[in-house]
DNA sequence: GTCCACTTGCACTCACGGGTGTAACGTCCT
DNA sequence: AGGACGTTACACCCGTGAGTGCAAGTGGAC
């Protein structure tokens, strides 16, 4: 059992709105199966779509999964852009709005069970995932979002709020010590914590952040 | 296909040295190909074994994994226990031994790699196991080692070589900052980085460990 | 010796599931 | 009207793999 095969190029079989009722059940059913749990009966009944149809648009299991998995990603990252967008915009209070977007960001999860529960098969399986697509989930996924995050707290370094010299290193170091600290406890939110206890771990994250990064003592203006 | 067992009560039935290769075959085969993947046949003949000695020793596939899970867990946190034993006994330059530290133990996974890919499959099906089994697991690995860590660190600092008014925090932090910076990127290590690739990114952050955790500065004594 | 626990090889059952073949049906285009 | 295309239901093939039954063998305990 290995999955080896190159990037699937998206193809235009089929009708739209079929493909996109496959690739929704398809994600389900791999992100609560695993790769060699899923049943592509299964899937087609989720999908309300006939098997057979299934091996009309896609050419066989992995094909299948290969898609579900390129897909999804673009798809969240979306998502956690418009979360920052919403908060890291217009900042009046910094640490207030950085845990304000953390809460949010870090409790997206849970609207998305699916995705995530696939990111865990993606990683069960990522020794037999090929190299080639492994690099595009992750640069249109997790990547995509982290550069944006980057560029976010760039801008708000270059209005004062925040001492940022390298934005790269601020987004992985802001990522870890919220979102990365709230996933390892709840085994990649598996285990769902409770609100309260994302809010501890959150707030801590963005207070051990601004020991990093916030700014010099305001200066007092002589006057 | 689910995994809700309780914990299985280590048995003595069979004799002690299959029983070893058995576990032991069984975590590479499971890490390799995940739960579903994994093969009893496989197994038997990478623990040169019968099958049916399996079925003696283990009531059935599910069985074998919940032990296999709970066993393996205590081995890596010993090694890891035996690494910062090592590194952080006797410190003479701070930094460097804290970065010595964290290169072993971040590199470890290498010669663990059944191990950690076991690791990848308990996430996996994370969903599917009993939370009992994951909080057994999370209890006697990656806590018992993160604690041994905080006691660490911990030590360090009552030497006034840093600065660490919570160790567990700490230790969460120094976590974060070194392993699951390596571990992010290379899919818990399923696509190993190059040496080089996670000296810096260790480096890195040991530096930001320290921007949290360095002491105040030595006070020149006068004299 | 004889009992007992363990192991082994092998054949076997059986459920599951990926994938195919086919014939019928609907729809849209021309 | 008549393709062309997509979809559907359904029966089917067949490899795989979990788990069992059994008969024969090994080795230690008493």
């Amino acid at each position: 059992m290995s999955i080896k095969g190159a990037i699937p190029q998206p193809s235009r079989r089929g009708q739209p709105d079929k493909r996109r009722a496959i690739l929704h059940a398809a994600r389900d059913v791999f992100g609560r199966e695993g790769y060699a749990g899923a049943n592509l009966d299964v899937i087609a009944s989720e999908a309300e779509v006939s098997k057979r149809t299934i091996y009309n648009h896609y050419t066989d299991k992995e094909d299948l999964f290969l898609s579900v998995i390129l897909e999804g990603s673009t798809q969240v990252a979306e998502v956690h852009k418009n979360i920052a967008d919403r908060h890291l915009s217009n900042i009046v209070d910094t640490e207030q709005s950085l845990v304000d977007f953390a809460v949010e960001w870090a409790n997206s999860p849970a609207a998305f069970a699916g995705h995530f529960a696939l990111v865990r098969t993606i990683n069960a399986e990522a020794a037999r995932i090929s190299p080639a697509v492994l690099w595009a989930w992750r640069e249109t996924g997790p990547l995509a979002f982290q550069r944006e995050l980057a560029r976010h707290l760039g801008l708000i370094g270059g209005r004062g709020l925040l001492d940022v010299p390298d934005p790269e290193a601020a987004a992985t170091h802001f990522n870890l010590l919220t979102f990365v600290s709230v996933m390892q406890p709840s085994f990649y939110f598996a285990v769902p914590l409770g609100e309260a206890e994302v809010s501890e771990i959150v707030i801590d994250g963005v207070k051990t952040f601004l020991r990093l990064y916030a700014p010099p003592r305001h200066p007092v203006i002589a006057h």
